[in-house]
DNA sequence: AATGCGTGGTA
DNA sequence: TTACCAAGCAT
């Protein structure tokens, strides 16, 4: 890249940041975990939660998760089968397992303090390259790319000129995201946040609004006249009839139960008896289940 | 790198 | 109704 280009992109990048930190001064969703007395644990448990999850599904868990464990050291005490119970119908309970074991962690190797350094995140269970970040720069901020799906939408759109961004997150991508990241730390957190809920309420994946959108003047996608997505249609995965509907059943079983439930409550729960069984199986491999020398299933003790 | 992992709302 | 989408992670 030649230094003019490069100048170039400073600049452009630089004429974002002021469009899109006052937009969200000014239409940021009061949300729970954004409170000042949220800390740094309410933070975590949100980003755990809000994985694959909208918000307005995780808002009432999240209360009732904080109000029970306000501290990382009072879910470390518990068993893991009463977060998985708590987590009710958010939906991929593995999370729950894996925010339960950060808590150990947490207790155990870093004083009861949810850590503030990058790397020491990333080494928790269900922290990935996102929410380490996400943590790092909102409850402490710290300058990180924050790069999730709304973000990747923004600078698709916005930097990019393209509709949608890539299926997995490219090197490209990073770098552009480091590129476009404000030198000043604590802007720099601002950023973070504010790109993300302009992707989560304006720039949208359907039916985005750019009559909203603070930066439409400078998007290039919509400059270009917002041309469709180029590629095929990247989901797929029917849901009915797959071994995460029947994992989802047999748990949700256990979840209401205050007992350990006879194997004949689970078969009960669908019809074809390999696939049944390969379900349950996974939930034991995985810890979400317990088998007891009864012959009675459980949530994890 | 591609796949598996829940659940519910929306168009 | 089907298909897509929602602050990803682990393997």
């Amino acid at each position: 890249m030649t230094d003019t280009t490069t100048h170039t992109a400073r600049a452009d990048a630089a004429s974002l940041h002021s469009p899109v930190i006052d937009w969200f001064d000014e239409h940021a969703r009061d949300l729970p975990w954004r409170r000042p007395d949220a800390g740094a644990w309410g933070v975590m448990v949100s980003e755990f939660m809000l994985q694959q999850t909208p918000v307005s599904r995780v808002l009432p868990v999240y209360e009732q998760w904080m109000a029970r464990w306000p501290r990382p050291a009072d879910l470390a005490a518990e068993a893991p089968g009463e977060a998985v119970r708590a987590w009710g119908r958010l939906g991929y309970p593995r999370r729950a397992l894996r925010l339960h074991g950060a808590a150990q962690a947490i207790a155990e190797r870093h004083g009861g303090d949810v850590p503030s350094d990058h790397g020491q995140l990333l080494s928790l269970p269900g922290i990935g390259e996102y929410t380490a970040a996400a943590v790092a720069s909102f409850a402490y901020g710290q300058r990180h790319a924050v790069l999730d799906t709304n973000v990747r939408r923004v600078f698709a759109r916005a930097a990019t000129g393209v509709q949608y961004p890539p299926t997995a997150t490219t090197a490209a991508e990073r770098k552009l995201a480091r590129a476009l990241l404000p030198d000043d730390e604590r802007t720099a957190a601002r950023w973070a946040a504010a790109s993300m809920e302009l992707g989560a309420l304006v720039c949208t994946a359907r039916n985005e609004d750019c009559s909203r959108c603070p930066i439409a003047g400078q998007c290039a996608w919509r400059l270009a006249g917002k041309p469709a997505h180029e590629g095929a249609a990247r989901r797929g995965q029917t849901y009915a009839g797959t071994d995460r509907q029947v994992r989802g059943r047999l748990l949700a079983v256990l979840r209401e139960a205050l007992t350990p439930v006879p194997q004949s409550a689970l078969d009960a729960v669908w019809h074809e008896p390999v696939q049944r069984a390969r379900a349950l199986d996974g939930l034991v491999a995985d810890g979400l289940v317990e088998p007891l020398d009864d012959g009675t299933y459980r949530l994890p003790g």
